[in-house]
DNA sequence: AATGAATGAGTATTCATTCAT
DNA sequence: TATGAATGAATACTCATTCAT
């Protein structure tokens, strides 16, 4: 019986692409665990990945977890654009509001949880805020493909509030119900 | 909303009125310093009450959450109620909505930061998600005096992204545009 | 939704015998989570009482767990001097002994637990000292039935060496072994 | 055997073998104060290290007082297999044992104090357990390099029982005594 | 006589960040 | 460049005991 609680750690001092992957776990952690709990440790864990190694790449906290939203408007922002670019008109868009509001949970769970948590916590964090600023601008942008501005914005908040209310509802709208709402916008 | 940080300790054993006192000051601090900012010490600090006296009235932080949340509903769903039944017709409805959604009352913005902050820590726990589930069928039932199930819910999905869009945004709807997107669901 | 957290205490103020009750469910906490676990809170907890009630009753929690174990030693001390003056002989002294380490161990751990808990606050707390030191002299009294008294200690270190290793040991002494460990103090 | 409570920290970056350090301390803390008294806290003060270097090195306190216990049954059974190899015949083993039991060595105390509080703890900690029985298992190894393994066993039962009654009573056994009592087991 | 409220010290543990190597 | 160690403040929560009623 020997004392040993060597933590396992696989050597991995050559590890190429270890910011980026710090960034997407730090995304994963977010997501599982809320703002509150994407702890130096608790992504250093979950990435695998020496905690001083997270602090040598990012000088703090905030820094990290900027990197992690900005990263990920990055990636839900222009893959939004690029839908409303490949709509014909304004009811395919809705069409494809529906089928996003209404049907692959899954994803859209995931980002859904992501949009909340950045939107509180940019309440509190002006780096944060700017960050959301960024993504409801290009939302926004993105709508005016096919809305005049006005209803752009107007669509752009009852999505959100949708989002909220699928989020948090046990009893959450049907596709058809969801329809029925959006319409209000289309011709 | 200032919280005294007094560091006057005056001796006060007897002090009936304590928990609610201590319920109101845990969201004054929600407010000012979000959920994540709602420690049993700072809510003991801004309540000028001795650390010991939180976890004696609330077993966990989760209680006393709870607890803060549901007095906030308690009040704010049945003023709410109040005025649609005070509303001649849905048209009062919405200007009503509109003012309260455009005015800059502190009161309001106060309601706004609390809604939030429930919302997202709705997302991860459950005591709080039965809170925020009473507080949306309580004000849907409300809208119910003057629209049918169908818009009533449609329109507080539109009031949620909007109030959303006002707590966060730094560049918020003018009160011509919220009244705008309302009218969608006006006769 | 009202906040609703009352204790679910029945009323119960007339409630004679309620300091023995106190003293019993001590033990069983003791058994249940050791001294450590033995506080205030658990035992009042475990008697459905009110935590005032238990100090109201001991001044002190020394008072209380001194009290606990003065009636474990003065239900099981007298119980043993009972077998004694009963058995025949030491033979049947022994064959006894055997049947209680051997036995029905469910008694036996719980007085097994209590005996190991208490000779340990014993080497800390000099009231309980003294509640050990009077049990371990009954108990050798009792045995001077029918050994003389050096014997008679070596038998109540064996027994307690005993009891110890069945307590501990994934792999207890069966019957037989024990049998004959005890044999070597019989003629 | 004394904890220097020195509350002068020098500053100490760097300090190889602290993990060590700890451990040793520990152990003297629990001689010192029983595992009750065990707390970070309180082992960090004896050690003269600041309380978070506890933690660092220690994720629970179950960590540390596990590590602690298997330092110590890692010095003391090697060591007792040293004498037994060492012992010519089953009387020199009993010569050394009736030494240890009945030499009031400091360094005898120190194990007893130890193993008791380790017996105690282990009954409700699963590590412990593990801990302890190791501890049987190597010491009845030993013990059989001089006896057939039923009379081993018996015999480690008995020395336990000697021990805590040696440990924890006002009115320990003399020389003599002791000596008979084990005389029992030899040729 | 009895008890709910109060309290200040204490518990284990987590944390962001800094430092020495 | 990279990282294990270090640290002091903070976290939620428990506790024995005292007090006001």
């Amino acid at each position: 019986m020997t004392v040993s609680e060597a933590p396992a750690r696989r050597a991995r001092r050559y590890d190429p692409g270890r910011r980026d992957r710090i960034v997407a776990t730090t995304l994963d952690v977010i997501v599982e665990h809320g703002i509150a709990g994407a702890s130096h440790r608790a992504v250093a864990r979950a990435a695998d990945v020496p905690l001083g190694s997270i602090t040598y790449h990012f000088a703090t906290l905030d820094e990290l977890l900027t990197a992690a939203f900005t990263a990920h408007v990055d990636t839900v922002a222009p893959r939004f654009d690029e839908r409303m670019r490949a709509a014909r008109d304004s009811g395919a868009v809705l069409d494809y509001l529906v089928e996003h509001l209404a049907g692959d949970l899954l994803d859209s769970a995931r980002d859904l949880v992501v949009m909340v948590e950045l939107y509180v916590a940019a309440a509190r964090n002006p780096a944060l805020r700017a960050v959301t600023q960024d993504w409801m601008a290009r939302s926004r942008r993105s709508l005016e493909r096919h809305f005049d501005p006005v209803t752009a914005r107007e669509l752009d908040a009852l999505v959100e509030g949708l989002v909220l209310h699928s989020a948090l509802s046990t009893d959450p709208m049907d596709r058809d119900q969801i329809q029925h709402a959006l319409a209000r916008f289309a011709r």
